[in-house]
DNA sequence: ACAAAAGTGTTCCTAGTACACCCATGG
DNA sequence: CCATGGGTGTACTAGGAACACTTTTGT
């Protein structure tokens, strides 16, 4: 088969231009039908699902390849990303096993090296924004709901938990909201992302009171037509305030 | 020089044992004097100083290599510990440089890698209980005001920055002090710390109520003697209470 | 007319902040 | 007796939390 051949020679081809042992994994969360969600790409040959991840060129910055590797696969530039942790134990995957699950030849269990370190950052985009793609071993995406991931490979989901949490504490004195969410959205779309990462129900007069106090967002005068129920008023961020407010903090749902 | 000798062999038991390119620097915190100190080592044979740190054994998780490099560096086991960043620039260090800093033989340039990713672990110590050991490479440890560092080495200097700023977000939602206080102290030293952390005054009645409000510490009968004044009071932590309110979080000093 | 979701204001209470004087001790 | 730092209470204010009804729109 072709692919399988062609491994060999992927892995030949890393070993020579990357850092030997240590890689990069990206939590990419997205936002629709109210749901807080996580790209995920499926092996090839396989039914199993992981995290985008890749390697650091041998003189490469680590944040330039965490770039990198999101722009590779979601084809946007300009986003937020942020590494969040680094993940070393001794025995984050089973060599063999992986290659069993992955229906990789016997003999491509020294592919993987003994271990891998690997440095998590996670990014938030906009979904609609985005085209993914998968890359070499890769060849189906999916954006999966948070809440509802199946067993992925290695210490993934782990690693999307750890991201999860990471993302809470900063939601409670950071914004988020502007790199999830299209230019303009409604202030209950706004709350449901809120209510989404903090997982819990928030008060919409509270809610939208602590939104318009931030002063981050302005209303326009537009409104969404389209339900059986009153029309919602669009909001937008506000890109200075609101970059503002990510360096100073200061929001605190406690 | 038998130093400069053992330095090869050193570097090849290195690379043999533990994984290549990637360390570990550890800042370890402490606070006497009213001042919040950094632990740090000078090199033998030179006259720069730099974080402990060290690397990782092949068959080593990152975090006990961290726990390992500061029960080396410090002699004590129970402490707070913890990963805070990871440092990935393609170039950390110019190996010429500090080969020519450290006077080292001028072959020794090939010793260091290209390049090293490290993982950063900043620790709070109480200083009475550490008996700091230099390694191998280093001949001389000093506890420096974290306000007035000389030039370090590598990126020794952005490190420690980074971790103190990692500190200071963590004391506004987590009580800091359990492990940089002795087991007994008074309100003002525990006040000094913090506006040492925080790099400003706090006003000591409020400090005192909200401290005593947090239930984590508890008022001995006890009073310290000793100076021209009134007696202070001394308290001690609840090791219970401050676990969970360690886990839980909610201080906010903003 | 009805179902579905949006929009909005007031009261309460907690917690942060500002602020100043007396007390104990050693020299 | 004086210099030094320690100890303490109150009043104000801002912001979070709880809470329910009316409006708009499409079917």
């Amino acid at each position: 088969m072709d692919y399988k051949k062609q491994l060999v020679e992927f892995f030949k081809d890393v070993d020579e231009r990357c850092i030997l042992g240590l890689s990069i994994d990206c939590v990419i969360f997205g936002f629709y039908d109210n749901q807080l969600k996580v790209l995920l790409l499926r092996w090839k040959e396989s039914d199993e699902w992981g995290l985008p991840g890749g390697f650091i060129y041998k003189k490469e910055s680590v944040d330039v390849a965490a770039q990198r590797i999101l722009e590779e696969r979601t084809g946007i530039k300009e986003l937020f990303l942020q590494q969040f942790h680094t993940f070393g134990k001794d025995v984050r995957y089973n060599r063999v096993e992986i290659s069993r699950k992955l229906n990789w030849p016997d003999n491509s269990t020294r592919l993987w090296p003994d271990r891998t370190v690997s440095i998590g950052y996670f990014a938030l985009v906009d979904v609609s924004k985005v085209t993914p793609t998968a890359d070499f071993l890769t060849d189906e995406y999916q954006w999966l709901d948070v809440e509802k991931l199946p067993p992925l490979l290695f210490d993934h989901n782990h690693i999307i938990e750890v991201a999860l949490k990471t993302l809470r504490v900063q939601l409670s004195w950071q914004p988020v909201g502007y790199n999830l969410l299209p230019e303009k959205f409604t202030m209950p779309e706004l709350q449901r992302l809120y209510e989404t990462i903090l997982n819990r129900s928030l008060d919409p007069r509270n809610f939208s009171k602590k939104m318009r106090a931030l002063g981050i967002i302005e209303r326009l005068e537009e409104q969404r037509k389209g339900g059986a129920f009153k029309s919602p008023y669009l909001f937008r961020f506000d890109k200075e305030k609101y970059k503002k407010a990510l360096k100073e903090g200061h929001l605190a749902f406690s």
